[in-house]
DNA sequence: CTTTGTGCAAAGCGTTTGCACTATT
DNA sequence: AATAGTGCAAACGCTTTGCACAAAG
């Protein structure tokens, strides 16, 4: 408390690799080259990604080659760790950054398939006040709004999405 | 537009069945027993369901056998004609009435799987709010909130979920 | 009679798993 | 040295599809 850097305490900024070794030693789980490759790629600037987009670039990585397997695996810890975030999407896992972001919700292009985020701070009341209203214990949501970007609305939507799965 | 039934042609409350028939027609399809078969039989009732249940529910009705392939088909067709929607849960397609419903969204307990609907008006204006911010054409949302219902919160929730997938 | 729908079984797709081998602890 | 992780390929669960036969228009 009367630490030199009692202030770091509070604002630990700690990197994804860090949490994701601590979170490992903190379960038993061992430090491999594949787990710390994995960590530092996903956290290297892309947002919104499935699992075999990651197996694709993986391959051309430098490093260690990781299979598929150790990929899925590797993610599940990863949300567990509480550094990813997986949601469904037309029937196929997403995954986006967690750790370090702010809570957000998206709006999802049907033509493109792009994800936007946004915030929106009436969505925590309404979201309270639901769970009030029903005796739930609320642990996460997700609200996804679905519709056609700008880009793709100017490009006339000429054809239609196939599947209208949300 | 003279005509004496005007009001009719907008206040039309015909069955599920009767607008899937149109709708059949309209596209110039057929209206075979299995699709009569299969409105009616989900129509008669029961609200969430995937194509798993319906398979074994309709494999003890009396009338004629429906193969897999023939629901999964009839189905899609259903949620083109509006009478369904279908949403993506834990990597499944569910689906709920979309006719003569209200709109609504979902608690979703995450130990019973059990979905139990709200409606928010608020959730309309930060629909609109959102996608008019970013140039976006909205055609639908979904909003889940996941959490514990009443009844598992009851039950001390001893195990957790293994996956916290949305 | 033409054309679409059905049932079957096989294929597809994303994800998971069993197992022998490798590597971390 | 003991135990957990990896890669491989096979298995899985849900959904889709190709094809020959049946039935609606």
């Amino acid at each position: 408390m009367s630490s030199d850097f009692a202030l770091e305490s509070i604002e630990v900024s700690s990197s994804p690799r860090e949490r994701f070794v601590e979170y490992l030693q903190s379960k038993g789980k061992r430090v491999t080259p594949q787990r710390l490759q994995l960590v530092e790629h996903i956290f290297e600037g892309h947002d919104h990604f499935d699992a075999d987009g990651l197996i694709d670039e993986v391959a051309r990585l430098k490093g260690k080659r990781i299979s598929r397997a150790t990929i899925y695996r590797t993610l599940d810890e990863l949300v567990d760790a509480g550094l990813l975030i997986a949601m469904s999407l037309r029937g196929r896992r997403v995954y986006e950054h967690d750790y370090g972001y702010p809570q957000h919700d998206h709006l999802h292009c049907k033509h493109c398939d792009k994800l936007i985020e946004f915030h929106s701070e009436e969505l925590q009341n309404i979201r309270e006040a639901v769970a009030r209203e029903h005796g739930f214990r609320v642990t996460s949501h997700r609200l996804i709004i679905t519709g056609v970007c700008t880009d793709c609305g100017r490009k006339q939507n000429r054809q239609q999405s196939p599947l209208d799965l949300v």
